[in-house]
DNA sequence: CGAGCTTGCCTAAATCCTTTAGGAACATGC
DNA sequence: GCATGTTCCTAAAGGATTTAGGCAAGCTCG
């Protein structure tokens, strides 16, 4: 009987792409298995688990999403570098909701700081030099810019706007251009 | 054999706590029966499938949040009701991560229509009431603290913010004092 | 080239979750 | 007390996960 090929590489990439296809809920290893047309029981020397697969899925959309950051950023500065970041996450989420549900996956510690994740608070960071914020606000805006775009592409994906008028895209404008006006007048703390 | 008195309402509550105590992606059918001590088939009298406990968890949660909202808002405006709105999200996925977690589940539209979730929209709204914004400007806010609120909270639970310096219940009121400066604010569009 | 080793994929089997079908025990109303 | 409907049960089928052990395809050497 002719070979498969499988590898562990190839598998995660066809998790990814069924997590595109039929939502990440829906990725299992019985079901990458059939897209192989090969056993289930064959990916297990492969993959550690079900779990190890979905893992392994959520960091490659980790690392794609930080390699078009890293490219969207290069070059640009101010409001720019943060509308091309900005865009980067809304737009691969768009184009790839399996990977960026995938991405949303809890990892436990260490594989976090392994992961592509720090890239990616880095080049937040990045961003910020170009406005004007010094320690410790820098980190608030770190978390801040994180949790806008997070929350605005994962409401936006799973509905939570209704489909009601003004269109998402306008929303999406007018975000970016209050977080730029936030971000070159960020307030001193309450007393 | 004695019964076990089910009723749809204790078998989403159960499921509810379940959640909590082990997240919500280990809610099942099975486990629900299991902490019963009745058999599994037993439940599908009260439920039509796994899929439908799930959503009456993320229902009850939304509704849970609701509650809570509408009375954290009652009296107060402007930052303190901002403030008021925001810890409730925050405190309650800190008290019930699994609920939180169902209330995060995508519901088709009609279930959505039906759900709390709108609720939610109008005490948005209503707190921005001590803004000065005019339609569809107050629609971008909706929206912006919705993402806010959610994406903070979704990434500080799953351990976005590494526990490092500085503590998150700075960011969490820096945040505040962040958004209720943008909502006085408001920048006008860009050319 | 062919002996031997490694590796890749297989069969088999255990365990668990979901879901449906039909039966028995219990509670209620007449 | 009996008819009736509800509640919970047993039984069974279908799928997913995971482990153990086996055969054969393809390398690596002499």
């Amino acid at each position: 009987m002719a070979r498969a090929g499988l590898t562990t590489e190839r598998l995660v990439r066809a998790g990814a792409e069924l997590a595109d296809e039929v939502g990440f809920e829906q990725v299992t290893v019985s079901a990458v298995a059939r897209r192989f047309d090969v056993k289930v029981a064959s990916l297990y020397s492969h993959l550690k688990s079900s779990h190890d697969l979905k893992t392994r899925i959520a960091l490659l959309a980790l690392e794609e999403m930080a390699d078009r950051a890293a490219e969207a950023l290069a070059g640009r500065a101010g409001k720019d570098a943060l509308i091309a970041l900005a865009n980067v996450y809304r737009d691969y989420a768009h184009e790839h909701p399996g990977r960026y549900a995938a991405a949303q996956l809890r990892l436990d510690p260490e594989t976090a700081a392994a992961s592509a994740g720090v890239r990616h608070a880095q080049m937040t960071r990045a961003l910020l030099r170009g406005y004007d914020l010094s320690e410790p606000d820098q980190t608030h805006a770190v978390r801040l810019l994180g949790s806008v775009f997070h929350g605005y592409v994962s409401l936006e994906l799973g509905g939570g706007f209704s489909h009601s008028a003004p269109d998402t895209q306008q929303t999406w404008s007018r975000t970016m251009d209050a977080l730029d006006a936030l971000l070159r007048n960020w307030p001193s703390p309450t007393p």
